[in-house]
Parts: C-alpha cells; structure tokens; sequence
DNA sequence: CTATTTGTTCTATAACTAATAGAGCAAAGG
DNA sequence: CCTTTGCTCTATTAGTTATAGAACAAATAG
C-alpha cells in the first residue's frame, strides 16, 4: 500500500490520505478486512504528525469506510450506501462535471474519462474472490 | 437566472456561488456573451458582502470562465480546457468517482448518475443556436 | 464633459480551520 | 503484566472565510 501525499499540495493533508485510502478502496488494492497502518506509524512514513493522520481515519470512520479498534487499529469494513449519501454524492459530481462541461470539455469526452476512471479501478489487482 | 445558495452549509458562500454559475453555464443558461449581476447587486441579493461575490467572480475570471470590464460587469467567456486543466480535472474525478465505489454503489449505477447528470445539463433550454 | 456605475485595491477584524505538539488515559491483545 | 494502539485534552501557529469601510480607476450613459 503506497499512499500517494503531497505535502506541498494546498488540499490539506488529512483529506489527501482519506482521498487516497478511499481510491484504495475503490480499486480493491484495499478490501474488507484489510488492516490500515497504526496512525502514529503512517504519521512516521509521511513525517507528519499523528494528529493530522487521525483525523483522516476518523473521516473514514464517521462514513462508515473503516472501523476502528484498540490494538487491533484500522480495519477496512464493508459498507453500503445510503440514500442521503447518494444524494449529496450526486450533487457533488453534478458541480464536478459542470466545470468539464463549462471549460468546453465535449459531454462524450467527459464520459469517457469517467468510464476510463471507472475502468481503472476494476483491472487494479483485486483479491475479494472467496 | 436563479442561484441556490446556502448560506448555512459547510460549503463557503463563494464557492458555492462559483459553482452554481458554473453549472449554470455548463446546463447553457449562460452562454458567451451573457452578463452577470453587478457584485454589489448579487451581494444584496444574497444579503452577503460583495467581497465574497468578488472572491468568487475572481475564481471564475483567474478559470478564464468570464471577463470582468469595468461599468460592463462580468461576461461569460468561450472557454477551451487545456491539457493542465484535464489533468487536475481526471485527478479530482477520479477521487470523487472513487468514493462512491468505496462506499458500495456499484460501477453502473456510477456510470449512469454520471450519465443522468450530463443529460439534464444537455435538457436545459439553452440559446447559443445562432 | 460630467456623473454614475462597476470592478479593483487596501487595511482591518472576528471566527474558524489546518497542522503541529505534548501529555496522558483506556482498552485490547500477546 | 505490559505494550501497542486508539482516543482525548489542551495549546499554539499559521492560514482561510466572511464581514466591513474606504477609496481609486475606468468605462459608459446622459
């Protein structure tokens, strides 16, 4: 598991880790059950503090994406969307495609980048088969 | 024109603002050529200052979306999407279009919000036919 | 030409967020 | 038992958000 962070980046740094463990997820390079590196450990890796890294894991915690326990640390859970997520998720990639759209990007072209995105996640290595 | 902003979300007023004109222009209710509000005049609108108007008008000029003339006010402008642009667009997609799969909404159904999307901005009546 | 409208710029302030830091508590497991 | 790990508390520094007021600059309308 290799997290991709700038710390250079203006996007704060405890929503580049949820972003990057959340594309994880998503691409199957993270399953359930898979264990997430001890906070105080990853904040080691990126040289950065534990706070910053916590709050990223309780981010993904308050969405249901991990659980998280004593001594056992972060654990991937299985998860299922709900309505009012749904929602606000709709509205979300609604303002996202409006700025392709509104740059002049051709509608098929913006869908095909979310196909090929799409595409991306599910020929990542997935190992979910029983 | 109507924009739907929410002065008590999480989101920040004039990001809000610079995304319902984006969507705005993107659904074609604003085309080249259109004029938007004086910010003063929005900022009454909006009972909000004008500095906040500004900071989104400005987002949206430093995007190349409108240009701003004095006593002409804000103008939509033809845009064409650069290679950076794209580029910084799949990545922000990508997570966005990650989270909805890490959060158990099945690659279809992904793909045909996606789609749904797209549609209703093509649905809007729109005015550029010359 | 004059006056007004409109964007632009400057300083300032209060409230909030991001990130760091240190200390210590609580529970789960070896 | 004791180590690991999440969790909580307080605190500080730097930056962002939104408000506010004042004044300037240019382009248009009359």
């Amino acid at each position: 598991m290799i997290l991709n962070v700038d710390l250079e980046s203006e996007v704060p740094i405890y929503q580049q880790l949820r972003d990057r463990i959340m594309e994880a997820i998503a691409a199957g390079l993270l399953v359930e059950g898979s264990s997430l590196p001890a906070t105080r450990t990853l904040a080691a890796d990126f040289g950065i503090n534990f706070h910053t890294v916590n709050k990223a894991y309780d981010l993904l915690r308050q969405q249901g994406l991990i659980r998280l326990n004593r001594k056992t640390g972060a654990v991937v859970t299985a998860t299922s969307a709900d309505s009012p997520f749904r929602a606000d998720w709709t509205a979300r990639v609604r303002t996202l495609l409006a700025e392709a759209i509104a740059m002049g990007v051709p509608v098929d072209e913006v869908l095909k980048t979310c196909q090929f995105v799409l595409d991306s996640f599910g020929t990542a290595q997935r190992e979910d088969a029983p």
